[in-house]
RNA sequence: GGGGGUUUAGCUCAGCUGGUUCAGAGCAUCUGCCUUACAAGCAGAGGGUCGGGGGUUCGAAUCCCUCAACCCCCA
């Protein structure tokens, strides 16, 4: 049967995902042997998979299936996140282009729609990382919003509720007036924007003239309830006790001083809006000011406001400023720069607001988190990220944990009279609660009200590693006791905090145990202009058809091969193309082996054997640097040997030096030992390129139904004979030597040529001659004792090689060469003999340095040596 | 404004606690080859005063200081 010569992934990937999966090589259940255990960073329930997680899910899939072959009970749990803001705003969105508004609905039928959603578009990613080749326990699939994480969230909050951390507070937060919703502060995203900047005057009460306050914005002057000047400067101290007059509302404010105002910004004269501005709200506090809030939910004028009431705030700063012109109180306006926040998720700008939220204290539960990195018993990869996590962690604030929003968990607080609240796992417990605090016993849960908010996001996925084995609710089940805490997490540095620390802190509060060991952050990917890869931008690729066009494992490699870790990736074509190359190679090696035909009469020649003892040794020193490459984790690295081990030695050398004449048979002993340096080979590479190895691992012998490559032992690790890899290389270089004068003296490859080497054959290791002599074609190899004429020499190491080549000898060129060598090995000579008559580092240089001094000393002098007698011997 | 990181071949990166032939890899480039496994290939080659300056040391890409550029985080 006639094998393509390219490879062709399309069908083998179908073929195999589904062999895995009917005979549920993912799965895992606890059992005696060692567990090794990922749990997936849950993409957004409607998010579409991208590049980043391409990156992401191939290192995991990676480890997994690395860690599966080498005998553990590998467990990857797959889940996606139920991301209340991106999946609430996605469902307005969609209802808004129905001609349906979210106020128009009750919270129960919106949420149908947002179930609805979820129900449709939930799968997508997890259907897309099947096609990439992820090895998940699928029967695992979680969702953070299932009954059982749901529970989870709820009990958690309960508890710290009732452990006195949680908390409900009056807070300036950044409110998206878009999304109805405060955002944290790592949702919000500054940016430089044009602005202007208006230079606005208020009538001093009890005196002629006014003061002048710059601001970029008038719409909140009906907010004012002071105006400030720093108590230093001189401009202002006359004011000290006086009031002054807020335009356009005619309100009296009192003028004060704090040493917060930068006397050198504007007019050095600030408008305070307590309600408004974080630093004002704090100087409202300072000086007890009352705080006006002009801006309703959605961002449009307040009746407090007294001005514009209903008008959207953008709207009401053009009629402020029309409103100032008109009655002469606006002095100038001037172009402005200045930083403005919006929402990572509406991108509408974000109004500071005064609300009342639910806070998580975070300063006492964090410090075991702290702790846990700092002293190692969490690993960073790279290690650089631990400055960042301490210095977050020695300062870390209250976590907002409250959302005005539908989609998600709602807190589980019950109001009843006007204020007070109980917070409990379920209404019946509520009223229990509530009956006893009030000691009203005929309360009824017609008088409670539940809290319309629903938690953070993050508050569900911090507990991810512990529900993911529904440890909250069952804390002793046995997949808990099994597989928590899970060994890696694969994640982006850009959510460091948000998540990978409040998990962290989740884990020592609920298991009292870290919930992984290694946290490996992997780079953003971005494109070759170093823009992050985004939909808006539309410059990145769609993976569906990357894999399409290189073959799962290609993109695989391609994503690995340029990525250490925390680095970014800057994607191009070249990269999956190159992953697509390495199959192909694959292919290609496997397709040459499996046209050879078995001839048992012929002995195997020794060139061969050489060969396969090397090939052995070369693999086992391979598997070893694999091997600490991985337990570092620096996975690109790992791949680099692999990639090297099978194209440059096995391929370029090992089956260059076995490989028959054409159509010539080959001996039973090399091919037996092919076939086991080959099936070693595809399981070095398997967790890298899962799909191409199964299809050859099944070629390439017999194989049972049920049986993979999968599920197969990787190689062990075992020492390797340095001797002979060294010797092996000096065999290359020799090789190399004669290829070269080859080319340089236009002697095809067919032609028989001869070597000579200026060795006594005792002290000479003779055995790679028979893989030199086949490799170059040589037709005898002679020890000589003395340089030869009419030849062309080299040298490896400190031995002088001769080809005789009759009639090819051009004097000029071979003594050029020669003198080139010669003034290289002087001047190396000069170099170390700087050194060796430096009495300082004679004495101070470590003994093995100095000796391998003193040995470059010797070998450049007899090689400088026996290059002289060369070109003396030309010259004659 | 505060903190952190980066700066090594055209590109992306290795280079551990300073010391193996005056710095390595992959990709890209250039030169030969369609040599019956593979042109998605083979055989070769070129390319870096390790961001600039100063210092410590017998010896620095590697340690210290300083300047510069870029990036990230926080305010």
């Amino acid at each position: 049967m006639e094998i393509p010569s390219k490879y062709e992934p399309g069908k083998a990937e179908n073929k195999w995902y589904k062999y895995w999966m009917d005979n549920g090589f993912f799965k895992s259940t606890p059992d005696e042997r060692e567990p090794y255990t990922i749990v997936i960073p849950p993409p957004n329930v409607t998010g579409v998979l991208h590049m980043g997680h391409m990156l992401n899910n191939t290192i995991q899939d990676v480890l997994i299936r690395r860690a599966r072959m080498l005998g553990k009970n590998a467990c990857w749990v797959p889940g996606t996140d139920h991301a209340s803001i991106a999946t609430e705003a996605k469902v307005v969105a969609k209802l808004k282009a129905e001609g349906i508004e979210k106020r128009d609905l009750t919270r129960e039928k919106f949420l149908d729609y947002a179930w609805e959603w979820t129900h449709k578009h939930g799968g997508i990613i997890l259907e897309q990382l099947k096609r990439l080749g992820a090895s998940c326990d699928w029967d695992r699939t979680l969702f953070t919003m299932d009954e059982k994480r749901y529970d989870s969230v709820i009990k958690v909050f309960v508890d710290l509720y009732n452990k006195d951390l949680i908390y409900r507070g009056v807070r300036m937060v950044n409110w998206d007036p878009e999304a109805m919703t405060a955002v944290s502060d790592e949702e919000v995203n500054y940016t430089e924007e044009k602005s202007k900047l208006y230079y606005v005057r208020y009538k001093i009460v009890g005196e002629e003239g006014y003061v002048m306050v710059a601001t970029t914005r008038p719409e909140t002057i009906l907010g004012d309830t002071a105006v400030c000047a720093h108590p230093d400067d001189e401009r202002y101290k006359h004011l000290k006790g006086k009031m002054v007059i807020v335009p356009m509302i005619n309100r009296e404010v009192p003028f004060i001083f704090d040493s917060y105002v930068d006397p050198e910004f504007g007019t050095g004269c600030l408008k305070i809006t307590p309600a408004h501005d974080i630093n004002d709200y704090e100087i409202g506090l300072r000086h007890k000011l009352p705080s006006i809030d002009v801006f309703n939910q959605d961002g449009s004028m307040s009746s407090r406001a007294g001005l514009f009431v209903g008008v959207d705030r953008f709207k009401a700063k053009d009629l402020a400023e029309t409103e100032l012109r008109k009655s002469g109180n606006l002095v100038k306006v001037e172009n402005y720069n200045n930083k403005i926040g919006r929402s990572e998720r509406t991108n509408a700008v974000i109004e500071p607001r005064l609300s009342l939220q639910w806070f998580l204290k975070m300063k006492e539960i964090s410090k075991p988190a702290l702790e846990a990195v700092m002293n190692g018993d969490v690993h960073l990869h790279p290690a650089k990220f631990k400055n960042l996590y301490r210095y977050w962690m020695e300062n870390v604030h209250d976590w907002c944990i409250s959302r005005q929003l539908w989609w998600g968990h709602r807190i589980p607080a019950w109001y009843y009279n006007n204020d007070d609240f109980v917070v409990a796992e379920n209404i019946t417990q509520a009223l229990e609660l509530a009956k006893r605090k009030s000691g009203n016993p005929d309360l009824s849960e017609n008088d409670l009200h539940e809290d319309e908010n629903v938690l953070d996001t993050w508050f569900s996925s911090w507990l991810w590693p512990i529900t993911s084995f529904d440890g909250i609710n069952n804390p002793n089940n046995e997949d808990i006791k099994y597989y928590y805490p899970t060994n890696d997490l694969i994640t982006a540095p850009e959510i460091i905090f948000f998540w990978v620390a409040r998990m962290i802190i989740a884990g020592y509060e609920y298991r009292g145990k870290k919930p992984f060991e290694n946290v490996y952050f992997t780079g953003l990917v971005r494109d070759q202009q170093r823009r992050k890869m985004s939909k808006s931008l539309g410059n990145s690729p769609d993976p569906i058809e990357l894999i399409e066009k290189y073959g799962a494992d290609g993109v695989r490699v391609g994503m690995l091969l340029c990525s250490p870790a925390g680095n970014d990736l800057l994607y191009e074509d070249s990269l999956p193309e190159q992953g697509r190359n390495f199959a192909n190679k694959i292919w290609n090696a496997f397709r040459l082996v499996k046209t050879w035909t078995i001839d048992e009469s012929i002995d195997q020649p020794v060139s061969s054997e050489v060969a396969v003892k090397w090939m052995d040794e070369i693999l086992k020193k391979s598997i070893n640097e694999i091997d600490i490459n991985f337990r570092k984790f620096r996975i690109s690295e790992a791949l680099m040997s692999t990639y090297k081990l099978f194209w440059d030695e096995f391929s370029g050398w090992y089956l260059e030096i076995i490989k028959p004449e054409y159509l010539k048979p080959i001996d039973r002993k090399t091919f037996k030992s092919t076939v086991v340096i080959f099936d070693k080979l595809l399981k070095v590479i398997h967790p890298f390129m899962p799909f191409i190895t199964e299809e050859i691992w099944h070629l390439i012998s017999e194989r049972k139904d049920g049986e993979s490559i999968m599920v197969s032992r990787m190689p062990e690790i075992k020492k390797f004979n340095k001797d002979l890899v060294a010797a092996f290389e000096s065999g290359k270089e020799v090789i190399s030597a004669i290829r070269t004068v080859r080319k340089n003296k236009e002697i095809p490859q067919k032609e028989k040529i001869g070597l000579l080497i200026l060795s006594d054959i005792k002290d000479y290791d003779t055995e790679l001659l028979p893989v030199i002599s086949k490799l170059c074609n040589i037709e005898e190899v002679k020890f000589v004792s003395e340089k030869q004429d009419g030849s062309t020499s080299f040298m490896v190491g400190t031995t002088e090689y001769f080809i005789p080549l009759t009639g090819k000898i051009d004097i000029e060129s071979e003594i050029a060469k020669i003198q080139e060598d010669l003034k290289y090995n002087k001047g190396f000579l000069i170099n170390v003999m700087k050194k060796l008559n430096n009495e300082q580092f004679v004495s101070n240089a470590p003994a093995g340095v100095l000796n391998l001094e003193r040995k470059k000393k010797s070998d450049a002098e007899s090689k400088i040596k026996s290059l002289e007698e060369a070109l003396k011997a030309l010259q004659k």
